[in-house]
DNA sequence: AATAAGTGTAACCCGTCAGGTTACATTTTT
DNA sequence: AAAAATGTAACCTGACGGGTTACACTTATT
């Protein structure tokens, strides 16, 4: 399988870049628009927090999206920081067919 | 955004009827060759668990599959499952662009 | 029939994380 | 200068991943 060298771009990031400035929105106006805690949605954008289902559900509402968009790159960074936190996967023999 | 009416599959019922069974693999033996517990392996084949990213990376060593393909699975089958659980999301209004 | 293997699951432990509220200090706008 | 926005700490609750041990039940296997 493929391995990046670089992380994932965070979905927070792509919030943030694509979303958030190009709209002038702020982070405290687009919670109570979400209908999360400023505090969640800050995470989020900071790259300390995840996209839940839920968080993308939302995302997805507000900004004409798919919730798939934001999951998917929740998906890749997880997927990422897992493969390097340990190295025991690599280890696991294929099971022979 | 569409809306299943029956739930996407489990990523345990895949993992259960497409290499357990063919296989001849029983979840003890899977759970070891996978480095796991047996209780863990069982939860996730029996649809009371899910599939992590660092499980979904030792699937992929052991079926030679992308890890991507299980979390994909378990994406869709959370997802569903979020957008049922409350309706709270529903009532967001799009962001005017 | 008797033994062995596989299984589901409960009880218990631990650590992590989502998400909320409140509060404070700092930065950015207006 | 005054107002708004922000990051984040402290604290709480609830959920969940993952592990071990143990028990009862089912399925093979001998």
């Amino acid at each position: 399988m493929r391995i990046r060298k670089r992380p994932p771009t965070h979905p927070g990031g792509i919030l943030k870049r694509h979303y958030l400035e190009p709209l002038s929105l702020t982070i405290s106006n687009l919670s109570v628009n979400l209908g999360v805690s400023r505090k969640t949605l800050s995470k989020v954008v900071n790259e300390h927090g995840s996209v839940t289902p839920n968080m993308a559900l939302r995302l997805a509402k507000a900004f004409n999206t798919t919730p798939e968009l934001w999951l998917n790159l929740q998906q890749n960074y997880d997927l990422w920081h897992a493969s390097r936190k340990s190295n025991d996967w690599k280890k696991i023999e294929a099971i022979a067919v």
